[in-house]
DNA sequence: GACGCTAATGACAGCGCTGTCATCTGTCAA
DNA sequence: TTGACAGATGACAGCGCTGTCATTAGCGTC
């Protein structure tokens, strides 16, 4: 295989006669100007410019032993929810010189645990990763990993390392209790996927549940199977039948939620007077629906865009991070979904 | 900075000296296998399987001035469209040795362009790029980039390299052509962001309503706004201000379908009585909706998935690929949306 | 004025791989 | 038997950068 002559590199070397130093000398400007004296450093930078110098990272990345990408290990690629997340990251990494490459590990804990250790192979600059709840072998791997690790989208008591997200368990609490307190006496919970942040709604919803005496386990339908609006209908279905009379259903994530109103819509169910419905996440449609579904709003962008700034600040200097565990709120939207008595909208 | 030793790499040299061979033996049973006899090839594999070898890209790629990083640049990482077209291109890549990097332009020719030299300075292995109507400067970086180019989500007389896509104005004339033949007279045009896809469906629609004879441009409201269900029901609001008989809308997508659903339904406009929707995409959620949105369904996993493969076939031999330039199709899916003089379901 | 010290700069080797060219072996036609 | 040739393998240099250590200059101190 010929090399590639078309896009001659301007090299380190050629920078430096440019500028009458040596090669190490320019290095050091662009890595750590503050070795350098501001003369020359004005110098290198003006032949920098000049020649329109741009480093070779994979020449970098053999030499130090270190590389400016960054992987980020998500669960999906087709939920809304990571797509905002990814627009947080790619926000604050716009410029930054790092890159991020995106391992989509589809909710399988053994295929995570095969992109990690891929991913560390090439000695990243730093690692995002979904989720606490990685196998022992991961957090283990990802624990003496070389690099900062941020765990996103939860929050929990033993960090492997940077952290910043929000309790599913508490917002769940949130939407339970909301509905309750709005005067709905049979709440029932529908969940699909149950990934562990499922799980910790789900938690949420039981313990709220039965703290005000309405837990009631035959109105609680979950599925492994991913989720979607028309699985929110299905199970809405698969609800009332074995539970007819349940009043309100907390729902694991919007477009389930979406799917519950409309299946609800088909069968002449009067929501929110007959049947209450909470969501999760408040994606953008979900504000505009006849009547508009209450939900959980999480802070999804802010996530990403805050995961990778505590990255970068990081690889910069780990020491010099003063908030390692960042918890963020969720904030209950009360819509007409759960406002009982009122004509609909 | 100290080198980071945790992770000591097994080398080719090491392989070689397992296998009693040369490094370059190794290299090549790894790379062209057909090079090396069948004996070596077996003890020089069983040597990397026994030590776990695993090849260091960043020496690879300062070598052979080649890496396996595959550029995509997209415009947006919050439409759900481009996140099924990701989906895609990562189901191919997966085990392939490649690895992808994103760009998200934001709808910014310039910052396309910007990104794509940034891409171009690290010799990438291939480049996926969204549509056809990068800027003139792009086109002849893109032309005389050295690497295979794919072009996605649109279809084109004048590809730059390889291409798969499909036709946007063809399937703006389809939807279009529904319907006026389900007997809507004075179809409308609803568009957002009105990127030149965008452009293409509201060219096909023009088309289409001027053969009838059913054209009337006070019917069509675009905005460069981002489309959202939000502004779909704006932009009804909009059209109806403007042209209140307007008995049908076709919808640049079916976020601002769904939208313009959601407004009849506050206004207490029938749909599809009294008003027709057509959207495009073809949206998981608008199959749900009361009354479904007839939509013009588009493969965008197809076409994340096909331009992956063209591109692996490509980086492989170029001139090995049969069909550079693929149309796949878009298909109409009628529903309740546009069912005219039938009771909602 | 010799000494120690810090700040600034440079020389050099080598990271792990691959392009290039050389070498060696075996095969086949003349 | 010889030469030509293709197939298989190896030797070697060097991709562009950075870690390490050496060197130099400048400065204050007793």
């Amino acid at each position: 295989m010929e090399k590639n002559t078309k896009y001659k590199r301007v090299t380190l070397n050629e920078v430096a006669a440019e500028a009458g130093v040596s090669a190490i000398t320019v290095s050091r400007t662009i890595r750590a100007p503050n070795m350098v004296s501001a003369g020359v450093r004005k110098k290198v930078q003006a032949a920098i410019e000049l020649l329109g110098y741009v480093p070779d990272q994979a020449a970098s990345a053999l030499a130090s032993e270190r590389t400016n990408v960054v992987g980020l290990l998500v669960p999906s690629l087709t939920n809304a929810v990571f797509s905002d997340v990814l627009r947080g990251v790619y926000d604050v990494i716009d410029g930054s010189g790092l890159s991020v490459q995106i391992g989509n590990f589809r909710y399988s804990p053994s295929k995570e645990e095969n992109l990690l250790r891929t991913f560390l192979r090439q000695r990243p600059a730093g690692l995002i990763v979904a989720g606490i709840d990685q196998t022992d072998a991961a957090r283990t791997l990802l624990k003496s990993a070389p690099c900062p690790v941020v765990q996103i989208m939860d929050v929990s008591d033993s960090p492997i390392d940077l952290m910043i997200g929000f309790s599913h368990y508490d917002g769940a609490v949130e939407g339970t209790r909301h509905l309750i307190d709005a005067g709905y006496k049979k709440p029932g919970f529908l969940g699909a996927r149950m990934d562990p942040r499922s799980q910790a709604r789900l938690a949420g919803f039981t313990a709220e549940a039965q703290a005000r005496g309405l837990y009631d386990p035959t109105r609680v339908i979950t599925t492994t199977h991913p989720s979607s609006v028309g699985m929110g209908g299905q199970l809405l279905s698969d609800l009332l039948a074995q539970a007819p009379d349940t009043d309100a259903v907390f729902c694991n994530n919007d477009d389930l939620a979406a799917g519950a109103l409309f299946e609800a819509e088909r069968r002449r169910i009067n929501v929110p007077n007959d049947l209450g419905i909470c969501g999760f996440n408040d994606l953008e449609m979900s504000r505009h629906l006849n009547p508009g579904i209450t939900s959980v709003a999480t802070p999804r962008y802010e996530v990403g865009a805050g995961a990778m700034t505590l990255l970068r600040d990081a690889i910069a200097d780990r020491a010099a991070i003063q908030t390692p565990h960042i918890r963020l709120d969720v904030e209950l939207i009360k819509r007409g979904s759960t406002r009982r008595g009122y004509p609909r909208e």
